[in-house]
RNA sequence: GCACUCGUAGCUCAGCUGGAUAGAGCGGCAGCCUCCGAAGCUGUAGGUCAGAGGUUCGAAUCCUCUCGAGUGCACCA
């Protein structure tokens, strides 16, 4: 609503400036006026225009005013302080506009493809991972087609590294540091399923061990990582003993994980693995590819001699200059040919850098590896979809995931370097097209206050505990498990909810607590913006009061009562405002109350759009929580059962039942339920 | 050393492409449950938007510098 009259303001207000001012392509600002008084839309267009009109703002406000009246939707203009425009809305029209369901459509042709997740195989997932999973499940929900959008298609992928150096550690570790046979090993696993023991806990702890024990002994430590290099070799390499144990320990934790996010109503379509990368050859092909565009080359010379490198955009520049004859004089020739910046891609013994993977896995993203594809077969199960894996021989049927028009990697900030390294690959390659439709969506991470960790048992320097924050570590096993804490955020609000509602039984409180539960998490998560570092804090994750998921569930579950309570249908009560005369209850001091709830409700798609564009969920994190405090608004100034009013109380239930279906509607993309009681 | 991000109330954070009196939550203080559920609401105190210049009709927002914090900068993975 908002969305559509904002835009038939800015088309109007172009058509004037063409006409009256022979102008055009000028970029009107818009916003929303500090109070209700003022209006519901308004522009500073005049002052931008003053100058080059020369002309007061006041004078060619008021030209505007006199042609914007006439707009659908629109109840007067006015001018206010030095050349505002203010706008305001026919509020009875408008009220019936939302009500109806009437809005701006989003839509896009094309595959979005998302990756997120990408825990390393070899522990358990802790706040860190949650961030990051929450982050692309909740842009995945903005983006994919449902009752209220058309949308974009989507897909979501998890890339599993299998055969990294950390899946490499925990079979050092079994084999090695522990001494167990490959048969040992199954055995235990058997074991650990048998006495209801989670694997990647297990290894959560032999991790921060085996990291240990690489170190520990000074006599020992070469040759411990040459076991460990060995190790890394023969997992790369596929096809033995070492690999096969990789295989399962990496699959049994890749349950986990996925069980873990299951939890959190995070799903996944696709999971490519790095195994199948290698088998399948994707660098060969990539490699031919970055050669034949003339970005791979052998360096000869310098440092680097005997890679094969990459130039890094701006090179040149510094080429020419060392190139100058009294640089050349000094340093020699060599110095003029060689690019001591290159990044390399291939090492000089012949083995290749995650950058040329990763380089090879995202061509094969955008399909620019025409001939190169994943095997896939089936993995796991979800109620209304199949979850997919990479295999080298897999189904004659298949869905196909590459081929993307627009990708999304959720990864961390640190990777900041290493994705603008794949970028400038691409470009340089001549696929600006698929660069710029490569999104890297980028977050700080979670971290510990010294407090905190303190609080669970770490110990901590009296250096670290000057820093503001401690990076958590699975290396060092320091860090919050994402089961962990979901358990203790389930057994707080059970508490609750055991206290606040013992007619219902044990099942459906639980469940109760558990969406509660999930709400908070899901909200702390998100409710921060992307690049703000999370300093974790049992105390405000634990906070189910103030700005969290469980005060805007409440607020709809208010809502659902009242509805539930007046014996009326939410749609029909909705319906019910079509023929409604709504015009004398939506002004004074009581219909602005009224009216407030309205406008916000009116501004979902503005905001969806916005969370899209710069995709950034926590912009309708925050649209949550205004939208529930809007409504808590409406909720004590309106009793809505003891209005006797007929048309007034029709106008209230509508109300309830508009804002009870879009807080749900807004919660849902948050990944968020809506409880039946609280 | 270089690159990137950041510095807003006691604490944790918002602040959209520059726009009206800089906003929330928590914490503090004072109140509100015979009335749709108090996981809620109302009121109140609290800010030199790190500092200094500049651009602009207008700067928390853009530019420069200074101070402070964080992250990243291997033929590692």
């Amino acid at each position: 609503m908002y969305r559509t009259l904002k835009q038939a303001l800015l088309d109007r207000i172009a058509d004037v400036l063409r006409s009256k001012y022979d102008l055009s392509g000028v970029n009107v600002a818009t916003e929303q006026p500090p109070n209700l008084q003022l209006g519901e839309l308004a522009t500073p267009v005049a002052f931008e225009l003053a100058k080059r009109l020369r002309k007061a703002p006041r004078a060619i406000a008021l030209d505007l005013a006199g042609e914007l009246g006439s707009i659908a939707g629109v109840a007067s203009v006015e001018i206010a302080g030095a050349g505002y425009l203010n706008i305001k809305f026919d509020r009875a029209a408008a009220v019936r506009r939302i009500a109806a369901g009437e809005h701006f459509d989003l839509r896009g042709e094309g595959l979005r493809l998302i990756e997120h997740t990408s825990i390393n195989p070899n522990k358990a997932a802790h706040v860190g991972h949650l961030r990051n999973a929450i982050l692309g499940d909740t842009f995945a929900r903005l983006l994919r087609p449902d009752g209220y959008k058309a949308g974009y298609p989507v897909a979501v992928q998890n890339y599993i590294d299998n055969t990294g150096v950390q899946v490499a550690d925990v079979v050092v570790a079994l084999l090695h540091m522990e001494g167990k046979s490959p048969a040992e090993i199954d055995a235990l696993l058997l074991e650990l399923k048998a006495r209801g023991e989670r694997v990647d806990y297990y290894l959560w702890d032999l991790y921060a061990r085996v990291s240990q024990w690489y170190q520990a002994d000074p006599a020992q430590k070469d040759a411990r990582k040459a076991i460990r290099l060995q190790t890394l070799h023969e997992l790369e390499e596929g096809n033995n003993d070492t690999a096969r144990i990789a295989d399962v320990l990496s699959t049994a934790v890749l349950h986990r994980h996925l069980a873990t996010m299951q939890r959190l109503g995070i799903e996944y379509d696709f999971l490519p693995r790095e195994s199948e990368i290698l088998h399948a050859h994707f660098w060969e092909s990539a490699r031919a590819l970055m050669i034949e565009r003339g970005v791979l080359y052998e360096e000869t010379a310098g440092k680097n001699k005997g890679c094969w490198v990459m130039r890094r955009p701006g090179a040149e520049a510094r080429d020419l200059l060392s190139s100058r004859p009294e640089q050349s004089e000094v340093e020699g020739p060599a110095v003029s040919s060689t690019d001591e910046d290159a990044k390399v891609i291939v090492r000089s013994n012949g083995t290749v850098t995650y950058v040329g993977k990763d380089i090879a896995y995202h061509l094969w993203k955008f399909g620019l590896l025409p001939d190169r594809d994943f095997g896939y077969t089936p993995f796991h199960k979800y109620p209304d979809h199949t979850c997919w894996i990479s295999t080298l021989q897999g189904e004659a049927e298949h869905p196909h995931f590459g081929r993307a028009a627009a990708i999304y990697n959720v990864i961390d900030s640190r990777q900041n370097d290493p994705q603008a390294n794949v970028v400038e690959a691409l470009r340089a390659m001549g696929f600006s097209d698929a660069a710029d439709r490569y999104t890297h969506v980028n977050y700080a991470m979670v971290a510990l206050t010294p407090r905190c960790a303190v609080d669970l048992g770490y110990a901590v320097s009296d250096e670290d505990m000057q820093r503001p924050y401690l990076e958590v570590s699975g290396r060092k096993g320091f860090g919050v498990k994402a089961d962990d804490l979901l358990d203790r955020l389930i057994a707080a609000a059970k508490v609750q909810v055991d206290a606040r509602h013992p007619e219902d039984d044990d099942a459906q409180r639980l469940q109760t607590a558990t969406e509660i539960a999930v709400g908070a998490l899901r909200y702390f998560m998100l409710k921060y913006t992307r690049n703000t570092v999370i300093a974790f804090d049992f105390r405000e994750a634990l906070s189910f009061e103030g700005e969290t998921g469980p005060y805007v569930q409440y607020a709809a579950v208010r809502a659902a009562n009242i509805l539930r309570k007046a014996e009326v249908l939410p749609e029909a009560a909705a319906t019910a405002l079509e023929t409604l005369d709504l015009a004398d209850h939506l002004h004074g001091a009581e219909g602005d109350s009224v009216w407030a709830l309205w406008l916000q409700l009116s501004r979902v798609t503005i905001v969806l759009e916005q969370a899209i564009a710069a995709a950034e969920p926590a912009i309708v994190a925050r649209y949550a929580f205004q939208l529930a405090q809007e409504f808590n608004n409406f909720y004590h100034r309106n009793h809505v059962l003891n209005e006797t009013g007929r048309d007034r109380r029709t106008l209230l239930l509508g109300t309830a039942a508009v804002a009870l279906r879009e807080v749900t509607r807004v919660l849902g993309w948050l990944g968020i339920a809506v409880p039946q009681s609280m």
